[in-house]
DNA sequence: CAATGATTCAATAAACTAATTGAATGTAAT
DNA sequence: ATTACATTCAATTAGTTTATTGAATCATTG
């Protein structure tokens, strides 16, 4: 095989795994299968799709090799096919928010309508958990939750919140985080804690950029 | 601004980005500018590519701002808009190579054709490079030596290679390098300085990793 | 200032992609 | 076995993307 005829194989293939994240829905379903193995339905309440449309999207992903499936009863329940489809999304995000006016306006007009929240980094979190005693909370839904969290986070979804406040200690200093930046879970959940006289602040980073930088994680 | 109508207007946009990237020739087009800035003649002539084709994805790539443009003289060279381009371009390969069979058939068919030539790592590299003396070759075409090389790197082009192979020390190991692993130029050299006696293997990662990695580049 | 050369623009036809609809498949519970 | 439910498949329509062609810009060179 000459070089040519190599070189055009090679790029077409690789253009067919850009291709197939080339899609607004399929990159939502990307990020939602981050958090861990999904089905059809819980996609499908989650990104507001048809039920038709998002299996088809799922069949795209699938044949491009982006993400496995696995039958388990009436449900079949979707994953990302490794980690390296996450560090492509997450290198997109980043060039997409390094680079796009457009995403930049959007993220700080959103933050504003949610007062400015400011948000610790990781390496900010691991080092005052060196020293101070600070309460992490996933807000994420409990499926979430369940196929993975921050090693020592407290589960209370967001829309639980409200209700499971009172379990909280009101002398700890908590931090919410979500499902990543385009996420506004963990804001959501710092503004109703802070309204309540709670010390609360939101992690910058999601689940997934957590695990992919290799800090503690749990599961059940 | 909901968060629905949030999510859909920053996925699209991201998707926007992964549109542009999803076809073979903006893909060899973004592999050949991580090389360097680049007229649309010197990708016309790298690709096979007709100029107004050529021209054209240029533009998709600029309106999605993953290249930028300055105009010099008659000629008008492009650009990587940012370091975040190849990171996305780095990890779809990565992800390719891992996850795509056809993929990893097509390389490991070339290399098989090429006499499964071993390669050194960067790593494997950079530690003999303590202890040895290693001669660094870079073939590429000089305009790309001249944007951008391994700091000791020497610069014979892989088609020059055969008239100035005489200037090369024969007593010192070879290590040649090119723009990266869908790049046959290495490959090419070691097999030619092989076969006139010398001791040269190639190095399994191209100028833009050396560079992404953070390793020592010189340019004039 | 005309000629050359590099690049872009505009128009087209062919190929591909997305969402919708409704029917089909397969599994589990009654 | 019938029913209910989760998911996939197939067909349609509307919209988008690609390569090609040839004309249009626009800066340099003679």
């Amino acid at each position: 095989m000459d070089i040519r005829t190599f070189k055009d194989k090679i790029y077409s293939e690789l253009a067919s795994i850009s291709k197939a994240m080339g899609n607004p829905n399929r990159l939502e379903i990307i990020e939602l299968l981050a958090q861990g193995p999904c089905s059809v339905e819980y996609i499908v309440s989650n990104t507001g799709l048809s039920v038709a449309n998002a299996s088809q999207h799922l069949q795209t992903l699938k044949s491009s090799r982006l993400v496995t499936s696995r039958k388990e009863g009436k449900y079949r329940f979707y994953s990302l096919a490794n980690q390296n489809v996450y560090r492509v999304w997450s290198a997109m995000r980043e060039l997409g928010i390094s680079q796009n006016a457009e995403i930049g306006k959007l993220m700080s007009d959103f933050r504003e309508s949610r007062h400015n929240l400011e948000s610790l980094t990781t390496t900010q979190l691991l080092k005052r958990m060196e020293n101070e005693d600070i309460l992490i909370l996933d807000v994420r839904p409990r499926e979430e939750y369940e196929s993975g969290h921050i090693n020592t986070a407290l589960s209370i979804p967001q829309n639980e919140l409200i209700q499971k406040m009172k379990e909280l200690p009101s002398d700890k200093e908590i931090v919410a985080y979500c499902r990543g930046p385009f996420c506004a879970m963990a804001d959501d959940a710092v503004l109703m804690l802070q309204d309540h006289g709670y010390q609360a602040s939101k992690l910058d980073a999601g689940f997934p950029d957590w695990k992919e930088a290799g800090h503690p994680v749990a599961q059940y």
